[in-house]
RNA sequence: GCGUUCUUGGUGAAGCGGUUAACACACCUGACUGUGACUCAGGCAUGCAUGGGUUCGAUCCCCAUAGAGCGCCCCA
């Protein structure tokens, strides 16, 4: 048996309703926003990832899917968004457009070459969202909340914002000369990680969960601190629109976020749900005020985020969401002999806007009425030869048990009446619940 | 890339170096030629991830491979 390559999954099931329905949520919220939406290859020429994640990265050094296509041109199955967003962005002349800022958004599947863990995968789907030509927090503030609203629209209540600036070039440089000033003398303390962090990218050392607690750690200069006066005020620009919107959240010293390209804003969205893995990142992003201008030549400053898909659904099922309804209208019963009326009925009840199944397998009475009961149906429908002979059907609404024989004309009308006073049963629940 | 645990029908799983691989759920058939529960009687892994080895004999022991879980690195 052929299995599918490691790391890698099938979708299905429940499963398979609950991505449709997020999706669903993620389009209209998208719509609501007024972004845009960007779909780029799935692979890109190699070298655009190099430019844009950074040469030091792990993306680009070991996890890349690479191969030579058959003129010889190396390719990378994209590893992240955003490289091809603003690939895209600058090759479409996005920029010259009278309507600025450009705000985009995104959704398909990344690649990366890592050993799989629980919401860590080799193949895996990417929501994000990239805003180009604006400087102002406003937009920082913005992208943040996006995430923040999907959550919330789907029900997630275990997330924590967490938020931190890099500041500007200058700040940024500043910083990390101080860092590195700081650890230089105690390298010999740090462990093996921590040193080889040293030389890469001294800025993760903050990171370390092995070196957590020892004294240099938090004595370690925080990045705060180094903010020249614009960066500070950009920051502080930023919380005060947080605010404005009412979203909470903590002001984090020690992200500083894996890609190279980062300036001011960083942040992540954790989630703080009882059973989830150490893959506890749901989303994260910031401001990269230079990257379009080293991929592309244009100088245009830009916000963004990336939400992992696969963690989404984890946290949902952490604190048991349930999104997919699988209910069904009409479950029809068809005998030995009215299968052809079972399915020209099945197919009217389809065309009216009902959600219709019936037998397929042959099966008994008994049977039947189990798989109905599976499907969880609302209505039964039995279609034996005496109704079909005096044009009748026999229907019995699932959940009271009670049973009618109406004209088959009568069907639709049934239904709706049916239906309709069910939703309007449910608005009044509702209500008694909320008033309460 | 490193460390570590695991892999038995459709599902949850028990199991021991030895001849029938428990038990439960699900499913199928019938008692019951048009009403679901319950009950009863049957049926349902020639097989224990794959490939080797040890052994008279392996699901069990050893090795390799593949995959999954957890942790690290890194990241969403």
């Amino acid at each position: 048996m052929i299995q599918k390559p490691k790391g890698t999954y099938d979708v299905y099931g429940s499963e398979g309703q609950t991505i449709l329905y997020i999706e669903n949520v993620l389009r209209a919220l998208m719509d609501r926003y007024n972004y845009e939406y960007v779909r780029t290859p799935h692979f890109e020429a190699s070298e655009l990832f190099h430019r844009a994640v950074g040469e030091t990265t792990d993306i680009v050094t070991k996890e890349t899917y690479d191969f030579l296509d058959r003129g010889e041109r190396k390719m990378t199955l994209r590893p992240e968004g955003t490289a091809g967003v603003i690939r895209s962005f600058v090759e479409n002349k996005m920029y010259a457009r009278d309507v600025m800022p450009v705000k985009t958004w995104y959704y398909g599947p990344m690649y990366r070459y890592e050993r799989p863990q629980a919401g860590r995968f080799r193949e895996f789907y990417q929501f994000g969202v990239e805003v180009f030509g604006s400087k102002e927090a406003m937009a920082d503030a913005e992208v943040i909340s996006i995430p923040v609203t999907l959550y919330k629209l789907l029900g997630l209540k275990g997330i924590q914002v967490n938020i931190n600036s890099l500041g500007d070039t200058e700040s940024r440089e500043r910083y990390r000369e101080a860092l590195i000033k700081h650890f230089e003398p105690h390298l010999d303390e740090l462990c093996e990680d921590c040193k080889e962090r040293f030389v890469k990218n001294p800025l993760r050392i903050l990171d370390c969960k092995v070196d957590h607690d020892l004294d240099i750690m938090k004595q370690a200069p925080k990045t705060i601190d180094y903010l020249n006066e614009e960066s500070k005020k950009h920051f502080e620009e930023v919380q005060e629109y947080l605010k404005a919107m009412d979203i909470v959240y903590a002001i984090h010293p020690s992200i500083v976020r894996g890609l190279d390209y980062y300036t001011h804003t960083v942040f992540e969205v954790e989630a703080s749900v009882e059973g989830f893995g150490s893959q506890n990142v749901l989303c994260g992003g910031g401001r990269y005020n230079h990257l379009v201008k080293n991929i592309g030549n244009v100088d245009v400053p830009g916000v963004g985020f990336a939400l992992g898909m696969e963690r989404l659904v984890t946290a949902l099922a952490c604190e048991q969401i349930d999104l997919c309804s699988e209910a069904l209208d009409v479950y029809v019963i068809p005998f030995e002999d009215t299968k052809k009326e079972a399915l020209s009925l099945v197919q009217t009840l389809r065309l009216s806007g009902f959600k219709v199944d019936t037998d397929y397998m042959n099966k008994n009475m008994k049977a039947n009425f189990k798989q109905a009961d599976k499907k969880n149906a609302r209505f039964i429908l039995l279609l034996g030869s005496d109704e079909v002979k005096e044009n009748l059907l026999t229907i019995k609404n699932n959940h009271t048990k009670e049973e009618y024989k109406i004209q088959k004309e009568d069907l639709i009308a049934f239904l709706d009446e049916a239906f309709l006073e069910e939703c309007a049963c449910k608005e009044c629940g509702g209500n008694h619940e909320e008033m309460e």
